[in-house]
DNA sequence: GAGCGGAGATCACTCAAGATC
DNA sequence: AGATCTTGAGTGATCTCCGCT
């Protein structure tokens, strides 16, 4: 039940009624043509700085802003769209903030559609700002098929962040996960550790995904130190770290060493192993990965590879406004990765 | 520094040139004029059965979708957009969960827009989505003075989420902040507590803030239990939290409890707890406030006032349609919290 | 006059082609 | 000729008004 908080009288709520500043308004106080001022307005061939000087001085006298409908009946919008999945993960804002800086700094705005989960939600989405006339879109994660993607990009350009893609098509630019696990097994390996797990996730088969060169690059670098991989299937969630937790518990031989796959299901590998009064890292070693800010939080500060968000952010921006520019074939990005050492990895225990 | 992937031989971008399909493709279909076809899409007075069927056919089969850009010319964009701060609160991905179901039922789209911090940066934003010609707005807890507000209230419909409002021009849900406090301060008492301290920030000056509220609601609960309040001033962080830690530390009279005023405060105040060893609640209990993800995540689960952020987003938007139908006085909506016992708060030590 | 359907103006821009110096 | 500026058409919908049952 909710309160409606008490009023006097009601006011009259008076809307304003005033006509909105429009491209002829500024064309008469200028005493030129609406096309000139058009010109003005998207820095177009064909004006003298008289004129433009005299266009921005009406503009700005009046507050005009040109209305985005009406420029995407004919030219473009100058808005990029980004589809999110969801907005739980702190990643994702660090992203986002990169996008916006990028399209900042070239005068684009940016809007965010909430795709949520499932794939007719997604491309939903994606169809409403296609509606919007978006000049181009940023598809954050997207779990699309291949074919899906491509289709989408012959309609609208598009980057794809935080997936790796290797399209003709569109750009992409994805964290160096092969690198990230990596990292992870060579400072658990340098510790002195033999027996190293890794938990992965197998919710899509859409090819591109994280998971896949992470568990890949997991298996690479195991294999190169001659140890041998050890792959537990889980999910990425905290309830996934837990469920992992106590499978590898239950184990007569023990790993002493767990790279999470993601900072949320180490952060619940963690929790079940205080639960369980298994010290870290004393007794059993555990590596994140997206340094979120949580990893930073809890008790035992989580070590975890830190992808650079902001960097592939404004990456992703400043290749979909170039591709805006002029289509070109698709160019693919791997932002390396690197490890934020904490408390949660120690060296071997001596009986490992 | 980033590697670009390998390719081999450039293939050819071909962006797809088919014109998309326009309510006169539609109309030629169904063998009827646009106006007809407007009508259907609006589900305008003035048209029967048969047609509205026949008009439904050819749309489906052409797979024709309104450019929103044109509708905006002339009438509405049936698309809300959300002013968010930034998007690291979980609290923020709730009430747009919210929000997004209640437009969803009623055919309307939600675009976000990243404000940023500082009312400069979220006047910008709000300013591009008038341009779109958005329907109406969300703003999420804006800190804009209330002239700003209200002068923004006579342009487009809006309604404020998370900020108690009195406007006459606007709507405003926010969480019953004062009640909030009050529940958190009677469990503290009911477990014996007498020095009951609150953590508080005043980072900005504008009315109707939560901060305001909840300050206020601890004070009156203190005094109706005929205790003395007793309110720190810091700001809601996680530093914020670890500082309030320290100068409460530092006093020879030590409270025997605290509410964090918000979780991210009273998680900070844990942690610094945790690293000078002080037992939680045995010698200190904690609550917080918002009831985020992390809460239940932490060692010691953090007892929290959970806002009922689903639920209160659904009625934002629900209000905003509604207002968007047609103007009235503003109404202001209070939703009641609740507290959430976890294990971060206990019975006063026996010295206590 | 109520209900249904259509004709044509209109919205605020961009763009291609033409006029002017 | 070349740069500058204007004219007028075009964009895709809605909306008002009208005529016909």
């Amino acid at each position: 039940m909710t309160l409606e908080a008490d009023r006097g009288p009601s006011p009259v709520p008076s809307r304003d009624t005033r006509r909105r500043v429009t491209i002829v308004d500024v064309a008469g106080r200028a005493g030129v043509s609406t096309s000139a001022v058009s010109k003005v307005l998207r820095n177009a061939y064909g004006s003298s700085p008289a004129m433009r000087e005299r266009v921005q001085r009406a503009i700005d006298e009046l507050g005009y802003r040109p209305m985005v409908g009406a420029r995407a009946m004919r030219g473009a919008t100058y808005t990029i769209g980004v589809s999110a999945l969801d907005l739980w993960n702190p990643f994702f804002g660090l992203l986002l903030e990169g996008i916006g800086a990028a399209a900042d700094a070239a005068d684009y705005q940016v809007l965010i559609s909430l795709a949520g989960d499932g794939p007719t939600a997604q491309l939903r989405a994606v169809e409403s700002m296609i509606d919007h006339r978006m000049d181009g879109l940023v598809l954050m994660a997207p779990r699309l098929e291949t074919d899906e993607l491509e289709a989408l990009a012959r309609r609208i350009p598009i980057v794809v962040l935080g997936r790796h893609g290797r399209g003709p098509l569109y750009d992409s630019v994805a964290s160096d996960d092969a690198l990230g696990a990596r990292l992870a097994v060579d400072h658990l390996v340098g510790l002195g550790h033999q027996r190293v797990s890794f938990l992965t996730q197998r919710v899509s088969r859409v090819e591109g995904l994280p998971e896949t060169f992470r568990e890949a690059g997991y298996r690479a670098s195991m294999t190169d130190h001659g140890l041998r991989p050890d792959v537990v299937d889980t999910t990425w969630t905290q309830a996934g770290g837990v469920a992992a937790a106590r499978r590898l518990l239950r184990r007569r031989r023990r790993p002493t060493a767990v790279h999470g796959g993601a900072d949320v299901a180490a952060l619940g590998l963690l929790d079940e192993l205080r639960r369980r009064r298994v010290p870290v890292p004393a007794e059993l070693s555990v590596v994140g990965c997206d340094n979120t800010p949580v990893a930073a939080m809890v008790p035992v500060g989580l070590t975890s590879v830190d992808q650079d968000a902001r960097g592939m952010g404004r990456r992703a921006a400043r290749l979909l406004m170039d591709r805006i520019g002029s289509a070109r074939p698709g160019r693919h990005f791997l932002h390396p990765p690197s490890l934020v050492v904490r408390s949660s990895s120690g060296p071997v225990p001596a009986g490992g």
